[in-house]
DNA sequence: GTCCGATCCTAAACCGTTTTGGGTCGCGGA
DNA sequence: TCCGCGACCCAAAACGGTTTAGGATCGGAC
């Protein structure tokens, strides 16, 4: 063992097999002409001497590097690990498992606030998840021309050429108060954050809709920056409402525990349900969840941007919440 | 905007500041010696022009590319996706936040049994995690002399040279059995799998080497390959016991859900604890939980792997599993 | 016999960096 | 004056593939 200090490039081939690199590049990639008998014995060789192109050069050659590059926050405080932490790394996983099928691998690249991309990689194209004002991920990615795709909606102007992937909370929320109406509520209830991004905005415009809409009362609360989540749902619960949508699973956790301490019965008489993940396995602790379906994101997002590297014309895309109902509540 | 349809290259900055491209590499890498002066107006060109580097090029000469493999398993069926999915995500997450500090990406790439990689990525090293008996991606990674760590003991023999990132999950089932015990358990029992990989084989050995030591009566029940967990976990109820410990998430949910039907209280009648993730701030359920701590696995192969990178003889490692006490059950 | 297209193959250019091995210049010491 | 030396910079050679442009061979049609 141990045959070389080097590794077997394609030239080691080339005279193994008694022939020129290019018959052999051809004969390996199924380009060019090549009659079948050499083909077969070139391959062949390949497999004997252990040759791995090296992806490197054929990257710089042929421009393309198989990989996509996706932008992940990394931040590592509080209640943003409990809550986006998981999403980001479903939306990964998703985005991994589809990748595949075009051929491509995802590479996890961190970003922080200040720099954006933390690291410089070989990439044909790049995920950025819930872009910020004045993202310098997006800006970078203009100036060196390549292509991406953002999952939730940029904030900025300027950026309208970039496909976006989102998920439909329009329907969502709709498909989650309805559930909460139907199980009787009527004084229905938002918690939700102080963060002013898109998602947040988004929720709380949707749920004084349909509170319009049903000419019903609606309560907000938002959790103020450092305020304990646990004290917020407390204070929301005083104020007698009988349902509950939380932005997020810490929020939701929060009125669990909330409702637990003070012996209210959930779903019977109050009604909780939450943005988050669910393994619909799990056994059920009577709330109600509204997955935003990262894993499908994912998906997505590498779909559009595989379309948009092979050159079709990439389109906005939203993906479908998945609604999960209460399940039974354990031990009894 | 569009100034022109080239990328610029380091050979527009060299031509516009009026140095060689040398010159121009050396300033930007701070490397060589360069006057100060030209130094910083290099920068500044570069800048105004826009330049970054093409890393594909740059991994090609340098024959870095910063970029960590990390081989998942790609298989979409049944139980698997509800324990090992989200181990491997959390592997990823947890290498990939720990891999920016060591100036790497990390690169998610599906394997499938039958072929190893799927897809074909420039990168430096390689983390398999559980590798298989007679594992192709293990035999190509040493063909290829790139660096490998694995997660998990490997099967086969002749990879004694490969690094090894371990859960310690000896420390860890010793914990969990001492708190079965100490909660009152005098029947425990383990409910565990049909599949004999490393990680089950170990599991069972270590339950009956705990029931020996402490002179209990240890009850194994086998989930069969078809079988439904939730009727396994029944039949195990019905042999009496007081306490079980659950190879994984899936089996421990279906306890809790066996339980849960016949108003068995756990943890009061009936102690579960099972193997798998649990969010501390989540609402508790009555099981307590030991965690593989899954980033803390994908952390430490980074740091084995980077050492490998950087020639320092890498050592195995073993991550402490943390466990999870039971919480207080939701709603009273 | 010559021309032609099909088929198989080769030499060389190319991708955009980093790195090697000097080259030039000004200055101080012999 | 000449040499050595340090500071600064440059031209060209890698790196390892893919792709282009073209050369050789051969059978068949005229």
């Amino acid at each position: 063992m141990a045959t070389s200090r080097k590794r077997v490039g394609i030239r080691d081939v080339a005279a193994a097999a008694g022939l020129s690199i290019t018959t052999v590049s051809w004969a390996l990639n199924g380009k060019g002409e090549v009659a079948p008998g050499t083909r077969e014995r070139v391959q062949r060789v390949a497999r004997e001497l252990g040759y791995q192109p090296n992806e490197a050069a054929r990257a710089l050659r042929t421009g393309r590097s198989r990989i996509l590059g996706i932008a992940v926050a990394h931040r590592e405080s509080g209640p943003w690990e409990q809550t986006y932490l998981p999403y980001y790394r479903s939306v990964v996983a998703g985005a991994a498992i589809e990748a595949v099928e075009h051929g491509h691998a995802v590479a996890a690249i961190p970003v922080s606030q200040a720099r954006g991309l933390e690291v410089q990689v070989p990439c044909d194209g790049l995920i950025v998840i819930d872009p910020v004002r004045d993202d310098p991920i997006l800006a970078g990615c203009r100036r060196r021309g390549i292509p991406v795709v953002v999952d939730g909606r940029p904030l900025d102007e300027g950026f309208g050429d970039v496909p976006v992937v989102e998920s439909d909370i329009a329907t969502g929320m709709r498909t989650v108060l309805d559930h909460l109406r139907a199980a009787g509520a009527e004084r229905p209830a938002l918690l939700t954050g102080a963060e002013r991004d898109a998602y947040t905005i988004d929720t709380e415009r949707l749920f004084h809709n349909w509170c319009r809409r049903n000419d019903l009362p609606g309560t907000v609360r938002r959790v103020r920056a450092g305020e304990s989540p646990v004290a917020a749902a407390e204070s929301l619960l005083d104020r007698g409402v009988d349902a509950v949508h939380a932005l997020n699973e810490t929020y939701g956790n929060a009125l669990l525990a909330a409702a637990g301490d003070r012996g209210v019965e959930v779903p019977d008489r109050l009604r909780i349900t939450m943005m988050g993940e669910r393994d619909p396995l799990a056994p059920g602790n009577g709330a109600g969840y509204l997955s935003l379906d990262p894993v499908a994101i994912g998906a997505a997002c590498v779909r559009v941007l595989v379309a948009h590297l092979n050159g079709r014309r990439p389109e906005n895309v939203t993906v479908p919440c998945r609604f999960i109902p209460p399940g039974r509540t354990p031990a009894g």
